[in-house]
DNA sequence: GCTATATTGATACTAAGTATCAACAATCAA
DNA sequence: TTGATTGTTGATACTTAGTATCAATATAGC
């Protein structure tokens, strides 16, 4: 069959994360897999299809949407409103993202969380979640301004 | 004209800050201005394409664009990725977003930007803006639950 | 009132989804 | 290993949010 290829580590762990969640393991699913798996930036729903003509639009769309649920990819928002997708480490966290070369890193550990809260209640809020993306210039792209002015 | 509807004062000034701009005064825009003035909460570009089913959709899109570009309205980011258009307050701030009543408030000066220089300082990234949303509950919202359990 | 130019709206297209549903495949138990 | 149960697929069609094009029209300024 033209979808069992060949499969890397990185693309069988996430499916058997989806294995654990309860999904079955799926030809599809293994081919969304090892293609997500392959991406090394953040990528477009549709540029993900692309890269996979033999699947069912519906399908591809389905399963980025359960690989968010299960916390194995996360959405990005670029600055000018593209949302994409991204390989994430699980857990709560936000992106640096290089506006240049749109390279993104992940931002753990800040203190963000507590200034929240703090502020939320200020007005009467109570802290339920948010959304934060930090837009920027990466050291590389920063250095590649500083050569060439 | 049916476009030439009456006009309240909220309306009046976005069209004035349009013409600000250069942007030339038309029964389109006028009646855009109106129905944006009118909302009150946060509203989706259909919801108000469908309060304005004389116009072309490509105008209200248009001219809910040129809306944001000059800064009248903001664009709010819901927790379940929906994209809302909501009036603004001049200049850089962030959304307080009720998940129950979808209330919004805004928040003006809190210390994020500081502490986000910092931490991307520490990342190597030279900060050029940021996006946040931060979602929970409001006073009321809370009351309530708290009634009701 | 004329004219240059901005704006409109019809149409068609891209992109990201979601809903439906019959056909099919994976899993598990016998 | 077979077979039933139930999850999954993919075709199709629909929604929402835009953008591009372009001829027809309205506006602002002289």
């Amino acid at each position: 069959m033209t979808l069992r290829k060949r499969i890397t580590p990185l693309a069988e762990q996430l499916l058997e994360t989806l294995e654990e969640r309860g999904y079955r393991s799926t030809a599809p699913r293994r081919a969304v897999a090892q293609a997500v798996a392959n991406q090394e930036r953040h990528f477009t729903a549709e540029a993900l299809r692309q890269e996979l003509p033999l699947l069912g639009r519906a399908t591809v769309y389905r399963s980025l949407k359960i690989l968010v649920d299960t916390g194995v990819l996360c959405r990005v928002l670029l600055e000018d409103g593209d949302l994409h997708y991204q390989l994430s480490h699980r857990g709560h966290h936000h992106h640096l993202l290089c506006v240049d070369c749109g390279a993104s890193q992940d931002l753990l550990g800040c203190d963000i969380e507590d200034l929240l809260a703090q502020t939320s209640a200020n007005h009467g809020f109570e802290l339920s979640g948010h959304w934060l993306e930090v837009y920027g210039r990466c050291q590389n792209c920063s250095q590649k301004e500083m050569a060439t002015v």
